[in-house]
DNA sequence: TCTGATTGAGAAAGTGACTGTCTCCAGCGA
DNA sequence: TCGCTGGAGACAGTCACTTTCTCAATCAGA
């Protein structure tokens, strides 16, 4: 296993993303090219789109889209979706190296300020937000304690709640564990699970309902 | 008021719209350039860009980016969001002229459609909602009863949750109200706030928290 | 180790979305 | 009626992204 293709490929993705956050830091997103990030990297435009997709991927580079579908399902408690997620930060967060201060240039964080700063990168992050939703929804649904509907609300709570917190995290100049703004943040989401379960569902059934 | 300028724009603006989608409709979104859409609406290429920004701002053609801040703090109730969010759409719901039906190729609804068939429309629409959160989290904020990071998870919450609930809506076929969808979807997050203010807000303070 | 099939990187040309800039005319206020 | 101005059109340029082709290197089988 772990052919040497792959290993290119591994060693092209770091080198890209480094010398493109480089740059990015140097001269702002949308005066660095493709080309010129290739360059950098010493690879062809070709591989970085074939690595990444497109530009803003090289920041966003959807962790959650690469995610197996059997990760997911471990990561994620239907029963307690908010804890499982601050469990999942805090465990990430405490990952790469502790003390390890946020905007202090490297880091996985470096990335996260583009989020937050440049409008192209946060429009793909919500689409990798979108797709994480659309893949934790049908763990939500499995449970059976709510609607489809329902289900599909939650999983965009959860996904989109993450964002949120982390901006906050962001505005605050990102010096406090990001996992404390996402518990606190979300703590009014937990409301949800703590109301018995026969006060949700109500599926759309019965006459076509109020206004026809 | 509303100058000879104005109605030109407003006439230009649904010219472009409906012939768009009229290309859309006929060969695809992808297929079809800006530089026909513009001929074919009889105006410039610029003028497209100039009212709609992007290829994707001619279908998203965001209401709740042009919605002045009084209107959707009239619009919003912050004590309940999600029943201010139901009546709304069941508002605008009626108001074109009842019965006539989705996806029947006229209404408002012949856009949805792109919304979730075209991935770059999807991210579109995406940006459009990350937007609305943005603007209604200062509203829930000002009820004193969340912090501002609950408060942006919630406004995040709605947005997307409405979103949600109108991706069921257009794969259920969507021959019922949205309204009903957005009623049922959003049940669970009425539990926030019938939970004891007290029971959310905690914000973060006191000691640098948990794990450090 | 040799051989053939396959995979994937590089090269290169093309497409079209979007951005500036300029000109000019028509709408608006005096 | 007369400047003034804002906005529409024309146009050139940039660059993200696609597509296609070629070729070298990798991996499987003998």
């Amino acid at each position: 296993m772990s052919g040497l293709r792959e290993r290119w490929r591994l060693k092209a993705m770091r080198a890209i993303q480094e010398r493109a956050l480089d740059l990015f830091d140097e001269r702002g997103f949308g005066a660095v090219t493709i080309e010129e990030i290739a360059a950098a990297a010493e690879v062809s435009p070709s591989s970085v789109y074939r690595i990444f997709g497109t530009k803003e991927g090289i920041v966003v580079a959807d962790e959650f889209d690469h995610m197996s579908p059997e990760t997911l399902e471990s990561l994620l408690d239907p029963a307690d979706p908010v804890g499982s997620l601050v469990r999942a930060v805090r465990a990430y967060e405490s990952s790469p190296g502790p003390g390890e201060g946020p905007q202090t240039g490297r880091g996985p964080w470096r990335r996260v300020r583009y989020f937050f700063a440049e409008p192209s990168v946060r429009m793909a992050v919500c689409a990798t937000l979108d797709r994480a939703g659309g893949r934790i929804s049908p763990l939500i649904a499995a449970t059976g304690e709510v609607s489809e509907t329902q289900a599909r609300v939650i999983a965009n709570a959860l996904a989109f709640g993450y964002f949120a917190a982390l901006e906050q995290w962001y505005l605050d100049g990102g010096d406090r564990p990001i996992a404390d703004y996402v518990e606190e943040g979300m703590r009014p989401l937990r409301a949800i699970w703590s109301t018995p379960a026969g006060d949700h569902p109500e599926p759309l059934s019965g006459p076509r309902s109020g206004s026809g």
